[in-house]
DNA sequence: CAGATCAATAGAGAACATCTATTGAAATGT
DNA sequence: ACATTTCAATAGATGTTCTCTATTGATCTG
């Protein structure tokens, strides 16, 4: 009864669209309005402002909405631990990660699978921002990023590995012999970067400000793939987590320096909802995470 | 839909038996049988061991119970919350405390209906162990007891006030000149105590003993009037909190005594349930108790 | 101003929940 | 040992509620 309704709520703040969040329930669009109708008068309180279509959540509705992603979460939750004391862990579990830590991801799935043949996997590309949006909305389980800004009591980071830097560029290049370079030095020569929006180029760029530098990227992209294929021609340079170069690959003519002075790192971790207890899916990849931090360990 | 079988769920079991169940629920028995099926099927596992008639939970049934009471929970602080998001505080608070602590209730009380006047309330005297019952199948709000061995994370601890013996005895009665006794001395005394299944007589107990004393309580009850209405005569005597026995009331011939070596007290607090957000009903009575601890710090 | 988009409404059919009455099984008392 | 009582499941009927299709009315867009 209720919680469908409540389904539906979260739905139509998800979509901002009766019609398209109907579909992403599975019923019709008048299906959908009576739900929400039918929430606002066992309220006795409008949830929603609509002029002839939707606009917004009145406050009482972004009160009820908040409640409605943990009534809604928690009977998942309970669905699926029944099911898997039952059937043992099973389902698909949703990942979402930032470009950065896209090539690490795997470390947690083969570990996951190794030990839960039965879980499928889906695993998204997304900003730092989605990310945050993506749990809110119980659209994926679990998140890859940055901890720096831990967030709101409603999610939870939970640290897997510190990210170093290193200078991806031909060894006859500038600087391309060194065996260590500085921030200094890094910021000097035309890199091929990640756009502004992202964490690493924000990162990144805090560093080389600090070391005095003013970043001049001759490229940008919000793609690691269009960074690492121009730097692979040995006719470009980039700045890049190393785990991440190490993991696309480094040729005879590419080279990775570590970067230093000073020697920056930012801990990447898993951010998942604060829900006691967890999801199984969810509590699994703790455990897998737990282990992964020691293979990852500097 | 799913919420309303919950609660059947939820009042199996508080009343161990279907029928009951059903009458709490305001429902038929078939009704409610046909509910907690319902959940069966759509867990695919049974939840209810029966026999023709009801036995106990299956461990899958324990689990769900469990996820009931903070779903049920949580559906209940958000149409509160609503409700007085648009016409203020009101509704019921329910509360149960132990007996050593009645007469202080209305400190709390008063407080609150003076913040709140259309907030009506439920004072329930209970035992430390059935508080602790209460509060999980969400009957009370809140509860009143003793701190000192603060239970699961499911439910918070929150600090009123120390509670302090004294030897409640007539005027010409041995010790009843004194201005302070020791618990050794107390110890040599007949008493009126309450029965040994209540915290305050486990309390005096210890501390009765921990003095090399053996407590000979000449009456025994489980109600506090019975001890004071014997107190009261001038020929028996009682070990009571010091806040209860000046509530109750001294006569001329009735003297309180403070009972020293060891100065000792125990912590009387609220225990509410640990949910985030609280009920707003809720989360007045715990502002209501942070300034009553004022009233009532030593 | 015409066309498109969007959400609410009306009405019909299906699905579901709840009730009364009864049955079958186990516990209790004589 | 047998009759009585207690308890929960089942059957069948009734009523509610949900969901759908089709449409309308309103607002935005070109």
């Amino acid at each position: 009864m209720v919680i469908d309704k409540l389904e539906y709520l979260l739905a139509l703040a998800r979509e901002g669209h009766f019609g398209r969040a109907a579909e992403a329930c599975g019923v019709t669009q008048p299906t959908l309005s009576a739900g929400v109708k039918q929430l606002e008068d066992s309220f006795g309180v409008l949830l929603v402002n609509r002029g002839s279509r939707f606009q917004n959540f009145t406050p009482e509705g972004e009160r009820v909405l908040e409640w409605a992603r943990r009534i809604v979460g928690d009977t998942r939750a309970m669905r699926e631990e029944i099911h898997a004391l039952k059937h043992g862990l099973s389902g698909r579990l949703r990942i979402a990660a930032i470009q950065t830590t896209l090539a690490m991801i795997e470390t947690l799935t083969t570990l996951y699978r190794e030990r839960h043949p039965e879980v499928q996997f889906t695993v998204l590309s997304a900003t730092a921002e989605e990310i945050f949006q993506l749990l809110e909305n119980l659209e994926i389980d679990a998140g890859v990023s940055y901890l720096d800004k831990e967030p709101a009591g409603r999610i939870t980071g939970i640290p897997l590995y510190r990210e170093r830097y290193c200078l991806l560029t031909a060894a006859d290049a500038p600087l391309g012999n060194r065996s260590k370079v500085k921030w200094a030095e890094v910021a000097q020569i035309p890199l091929c970067l990640m756009t502004p929006d992202t964490q690493l180029r924000q990162v990144i760029d805090g560093l080389l400000r600090d070391a005095g530098g003013d970043p001049r990227p001759s490229l940008e992209s919000n793609s690691m793939i269009v960074l690492y294929s121009h730097v692979r021609t040995g006719r470009w340079a980039s700045v890049m987590p190393f785990r991440l170069a190490a993991t696309l690959g480094l040729t005879e003519l590419l080279r990775a320096i570590p970067i230093v002075e000073p020697d920056a790192s930012h801990m990447i971790g898993l951010l998942i909802p604060s829900r006691q207890p967890m999801k199984p899916l969810t509590a699994a990849l703790v455990e897998v995470g737990r282990r992964a931090t020691q293979l990852l360990a500097d």
